[in-house]
DNA sequence: CTGAAAGCGCTTACAG
DNA sequence: CTGAAAGCGCTTACAG
């Protein structure tokens, strides 16, 4: 049904070298020969058979993200900045969900088999040195994005600094029984985000107490969830004495807490994390993370992995931001129950 | 580096096209050859390389979404629907973000072009029937989600409908200075909603505005954001008589509208659309739809397309249903400024 | 139930 | 600057 490098060769009255040559933006193409394939191709309607393409080369001019796309504002920023760095470069791209109901690793691991793409870009998967040692044996391009490994090339966000900045911040402001909302605690973000409120506390000798660590039930996403976040909430509202500030490990969260301080009317300052596009509008305080950067970042990563195949692996951290909003004040007229 | 079909079969003592078959679940193999191959290519880790498969097969087990990938948690509703709709046929699902930046029709007919897929699920595009008529040549099944056109089948919501609901309910409660918080008009949805609304009215013979209409000056994501949500409330707000309840046209503007609210101390009942899963965290009355089905259904109808190759477009419409929350009651006490 | 062989639509040394 | 030809790794009638 669809033409082929044969018909637009023998239409144009060349070999289907010259054609592919001529796709392939070969220089050794005499100009008005180009002119001439190109006449035809595009009378046609030709293109070129990527999958042939692919077996024939073995190259895909393709990178592929893979990542809980569930997980989702976060992504979408980060999206962002993959996809402004790629145009640059003309490499297409392909999102692969990974879901959370079967072990991630193997459906990466499935993924990097069938080696679709030049080079696979693995987004906030935050899978363990072991099963990354895995992933090495496919000789393939890969870049950790909101995840660190020794393994690969990365660009991971200082998760401790932040929630030590947040953390801080809030004891700064004369607080003293601040809790962290938190979630699954064998997340990597969570288990820093830990770490950082510990080093926070500790730094004004404030002791840490396991009872303020509160989760959730919701586990879904690890608990970055809005009910996770409402659910914790709840549980810290009813604490006696009730603690003074909350230091909360995500946006999406925040929401379910603020749900939580409106149905109680109670108002507890807080701060939390990442700095979603949504959250300016609700007024959460947070630590910022320059999302679209960091996914441009790892991308040129990759891509320059691909082009020079560099030899050891390369990682960038970025460093937090306090955006203060209104969330974190000091509640001075009692909140109205809604 | 890979293993080929090749290394298998001799390493199986079979020919390839025994191997091809094993690894096509074909009846006609001997279960102790079956075995046998698939010890082997085990051991060596054999995968099918795809493009191979794709090129001498004329087939690819898969099927894209092509869609506007920020606007972002509508669609992560879909997709989990199409995800898990597809897990029961061993189908592969690529998402392609279609930038908002360079013409959607050119970026979707690229991409159908190269024929990477059987199937294509166009998400949220809203092309024009023009526009969609030049992707019928191409000959492939292709399913609309939250859209339609007769040429193809299609999953749509009543916004007609939803719009009415809600407008509707805001007058049963007495409002009668209903503004419509809209954006870009050209957009279908809008089209649609608009339409609703002004029925609504019609109905109780409440003259429509013009003036009532208004629209925040962003105009990413066709305005449905949420500063073009917040700048329109701000208008609103501003407005003599001030209007006494708004239809906001969907719940990610209506987390700016909130915002403009708390921000001038003043508070007016709000209704909006979608129902997204934040919406219930931040006491949104919205009209509510049903993202998962519609993701699902429309994955059913395109691999039913595929596999069986129907004759006409069939088309669903899924009906609105209304949340009522806190955000449409009518202001008690006067709300405190943040 | 299995194999030999043609073919899918390209790319790319090689030769000229 | 261009062409003939081999090859990429599979699938699938066809024959047995």
């Amino acid at each position: 049904m669809s033409h082929t490098i044969y018909d637009i060769a023998k239409a144009a009255g060349v070999s289907i070298a010259t054609v592919s040559r001529v796709f392939n933006k070969a220089e050794s193409v005499k100009p008005s020969t180009r002119e001439k394939v190109m006449k035809v191709a595009d009378r046609l309607g030709y293109q070129p058979h990527v999958y042939a393409q692919g077996l024939a080369s073995k190259r895909k001019n393709r990178i592929m993200m893979l990542a809980p796309v569930m997980s989702n504002y976060f992504l979408t920023e980060i999206l962002r900045g993959i996809q402004d760095c790629l145009a640059s470069h003309d490499i297409e791209l392909n999102i692969v969900n990974i879901s959370q109901d079967s072990r991630a690793i193997d459906q990466v691991e499935n993924i990097i088999k069938k080696s679709w793409a030049e080079g696979y870009l693995l987004v906030s998967l935050h899978l363990n040195e072991e099963e990354l040692s895995c992933l090495e044996r496919y000789q393939v391009p890969i870049s950790l994005l909101d995840d660190y490994s020794s393994y690969f090339d990365s660009v991971s966000f200082d998760n401790v600094e932040g929630a030590f900045l947040a953390t801080d911040y809030l004891i700064s402001r004369g607080y003293e029984r601040i809790v962290i909302l938190s979630a699954n605690p064998n997340a990597i973000p969570i288990r820093e985000r830990l770490a950082g409120y510990k080093k926070a506390l500790e730094k004004s000798k404030i002791p840490f107490r396991e009872s303020y660590v509160v989760t959730g039930d919701n586990m879904e996403r690890d608990g970055f969830n809005e009910q996770s976040g409402y659910e914790a909430m709840r549980k810290i509202l009813t604490m006696d004495p009730m603690p003074d500030a909350v230091f909360c490990t995500s946006d999406i969260k925040a929401v379910g807490a603020q749900k939580a301080m409106r149905e109680t009317g109670l108002k507890i300052p807080l701060i939390s994390f990442d700095n979603l596009s949504i959250s300016e509008y609700i007024g959460l305080s947070t630590v910022s993370q320059p999302m679209y950067r960091m996914g441009s970042e790892a991308t040129e990563m990759l891509i320059s992995r691909i082009r020079n195949g560099e030899s050891k692996s390369r990682h960038t951290q970025y460093e937090p931001e306090l955006v203060i909003r209104s969330s974190s004040e000091k509640p001075t007229v009692k909140h109205e129950a809604v």
